[in-house]
DNA sequence: GTACGTCGCACGTTA
DNA sequence: TGCGACGTAC
């Protein structure tokens, strides 16, 4: 069986596949068969004896981790093993882990992840002086540096700074009473509970003997770290990755991790997979062009297996609603020519640039899915709902509690929070054990009379709740339902049917889990939830449209990447690194198989006004702005044409001359003939 | 003290 | 356009 898995693959991958012990490093161009190598090596791995449950895999993406075990799980013959081998992202492993282990903290395990948007809330209630993305991310920093408050502090010169350093603190005192933790705390803890107790950093270490991460050119300072103590008993550590696609710098990414990789781990093999299974000739070569721009890389180009394809075409188009326009023909056109629609893609590097696409494809009647963007259980009523199930299973959490409190409205507003948190503060008992325990006048006299009488209902409500949850799974959503009328206070409001339709999603996906699973709990949902973010449609008659950041380790037989401007892509202002913009085109050119349209236009509404805009130096970097392209040309204007003005509304061309890059043109606004540029009109 | 309406401004990528 | 800040009416 062993033989036979390898020999799917090429010398360089069959090299990297049977490597058993020691630090491996998969240097792993785009499309090289990066997935296809490791995931044959965790089965090659069991399938020469050694323990599924000794072997860890971890990836950055939830779709990475489904993907790979799919993969693996198809090349394993499952009834021969006990315990499938552990593959998932770093946050899902640091999260079991500190189920066990939160205790050696001093923490109890029914601890809460909160997300970036909680993240934000608690940040901003601390400091409303400084920008909150600034505080966001510096304290994300801190963390992934391995920073404490106290030497934040310390460390910080400048005023803004130690303005910074204390928010950092007392963010972190808030994460510790709540019992919080965010998505870095789901890396550091872990890092932080090894690091003090190296019996358990031995044990942990035999346990997994074997370990490989994904994309490693986009670890962080604390994942290499994590990953060290990990290995640290046997050294056995294969990473894959391309430090040609290391897109995620602004996260704490650092590229060094994979640079030196040979030097933070003694007798490193290192294996080079260089040739593309994926892209056309022509592809492959307009993304080498692109991105031997950069100067900070080990070197490497990819070599094509396939024919030279179809050129790439480049749109120029005079704004958004154009660009839009020729993409749907285009779309069109492919689907009617018996192209399915799950094999086409268009790429952004602003998710802002989905909203003129997806009015189009609305009035067009195509489908599409937008992956990533608003997640599932980012949406507020979903968020909501989480918070109201959370304080069922667990009700000293002030945080999901103060989230509710006044859901639907009951009048209880921030004042009254701000009391009951205080009054909580000086008692140190949770929110609400004060409302449970405090008689009615007690309350009364902290919040008022009315106030109490409402606060007493809500705890009763609550009680009743819990006493039904314990009764019947089955049955404590509807008297959620009775209860609290969530779901009809979205009744006759903006947006609200949407919000019904997800919370019925919602619901329907709660009570299947339990169907599937009668021995486990709400609090078991709850968990298994909190690092899901994919928004759920598994459509394969729609058309995706992404970030290129969500595109990373896909791959589109037909894609368009748009706005390919200046300012968009790359995208410049502060903190804009360059390079790492040119590795993100490098990975959005190298997603396609066998057609590639890029588009850029002349102008863009962005932040509330209409920006005039340059095309993107990478069209010439990559060698497509002068050369075999095919530019499409501006829309031609001429006599009879319908076309629409913003002011003068609809008119009709009578006289069409060539001014430029505009045409100059003679228009019949209702009898009146005005002359006008071609640019400030649409053709209708 | 709370709810609700209006105005003005922002939209960089993610576990 | 969608959200938060702010002011005002109850």
């Amino acid at each position: 069986m062993s033989e036979n898995l390898l020999s799917l693959l090429n010398d360089s991958q069959k090299s990297a596949a049977e490597h058993i012990d020691g630090s491996l490093l998969i240097l792993a161009g785009a499309g090289s068969g990066k997935t296809k190598t490791i995931t044959t090596r965790l089965a090659y791995l069991i399938s020469i004896g050694i323990d599924p449950a000794s072997i860890l895999t971890l990836t950055f993406t939830n779709k990475a981790a489904s993907e790979m075990r799919e993969r693996a799980f198809s090349m394993i013959d499952q009834a021969s093993i006990n315990t499938p081998p552990l593959l998932c992202t770093f946050h899902k492993f640091g999260l079991l882990f500190l189920k066990f282990h939160m205790s050696e903290l001093g923490r109890k395990g029914n601890f809460i992840i909160i997300d970036t948007d909680d993240k934000k809330r608690i940040i901003k209630s601390i400091d409303k002086e400084i920008t909150t993305s600034l505080l966001v991310s510096e304290i994300s920093k801190y963390k992934n540096t391995l920073m404490s408050p106290a030497e934040a502090i310390a460390g910080a010169e400048l005023k803004l700074y130690q303005q910074i350093a204390l928010v950092y603190q007392k963010y972190q005192e808030y994460l510790l009473k709540n019992n919080l933790v965010d998505f870095d705390d789901l890396l550091l803890l872990p890092y932080e509970i090894l690091k003090k107790n190296e019996k358990l950093a031995q044990q942990v270490s035999q346990k997994y003997q074997y370990i490989m991460v994904d994309e490693y050119q986009d670890t962080n300072e604390l994942q290499y770290r994590l990953l060290r103590l990990l290995c640290a008993t046997h050294n056995n550590l294969c990473v894959v990755g391309d430090d040609d696609q290391s897109i995620y710098g602004w996260r704490g990414a650092t590229i060094k991790n994979i640079l030196n990789f040979s030097e933070h781990f003694e007798g490193t093999k290192v294996v080079k997979l260089e040739e593309n299974y994926r892209s056309t000739d022509t592809i492959l070569n307009h993304a080498n062009q692109l991105i031997e721009h950069n100067r900070d890389r080990l070197g490497k180009k990819l070599v094509g297996t396939r024919a030279k394809g179809d050129s790439i075409k480049v749109y120029e188009s005079h704004d958004e609603n154009e660009e839009t326009r020729k993409i749907i023909d285009d779309i069109k056109a492919l689907l009617d020519s018996g192209i399915s629609a799950k094999d086409v893609a268009i790429l952004f590097r602003v998710n802002a640039l989905s909203r003129s696409l997806e009015e189009g494809f609305n009035k067009a009647g195509l489908n599409y899915k937008l992956v990533g963007g608003m997640k599932f259980y980012e949406r507020a009523e979903i968020k909501d709902l989480i918070a109201f199930f959370r304080i069922l299973t667990n009700s000293n959490d002030n945080f999901s509690l103060k989230r509710v409190i006044n859901k639907p409205k009951r009048g209880i507003g921030k004042t009254t929070i701000d009391k009951l948190e205080a009054k909580s503060i000086q008692t140190q008992k949770p929110i609400f054990d004060l409302i449970q325990e405090f008689s009615a006048d007690e309350l009364a006299a902290i919040v008022g009379k009315k106030n109490s009488r409402t606060l007493k209902v809500f705890e009763a409500s609550i009680m009743d709740l819990k006493d039904i949850l314990t009764e019947s799974k089955m049955k404590f959503l509807d008297a959620f339902e009775d209860t609290f009328d969530y779901r009809a206070s979205y009744d006759n409001v903006p947006d609200g049917f949407e919000r019904q339709g997800n919370i019925d999603e919602f619901y329907g996906y709660i009570r299947d889990y339990f169907m599937q699973n009668p021995h486990l709990e709400l609090k078991d949902f709850l968990n298994e939830i909190a690092l899901e973010s994919e928004n759920g449609e598994y459509n394969n008659e729609a058309i995706s449209m992404m970030s290129i950041h969500a595109s990373k380790g896909l791959e589109f037989k037909n894609l368009f990447i748009i706005g390919l401007e200046e300012g968009f892509f790359p995208l410049t202002g502060d903190g804009a690194d360059i390079e790492e913009e040119r590795r993100l085109g490098y990975v959005a050119i190298t997603r396609a198989m066998d057609n590639l349209t890029l588009s850029f236009v002349h102008s863009r509404f962005y932040k509330g006004k209409r920006a005039i805009l340059q095309k993107s130096r990478f069209l010439s970097e990559s060698g497509l702005i002068k050369g075999s392209l095919t530019i499409e040309k501006q829309s031609n204007f001429k006599k009879g044409d319908l076309v629409q003005h913003k002011i003068f509304g609809m008119g009709r061309v009578q006289k069409a001359t060539k001014a430029g890059k505009d045409y100059k043109l003679t228009i019949n606004f209702g009898g009146t003939k005005r002359d006008i540029l071609s640019s400030f009109v649409e053709k209708s």
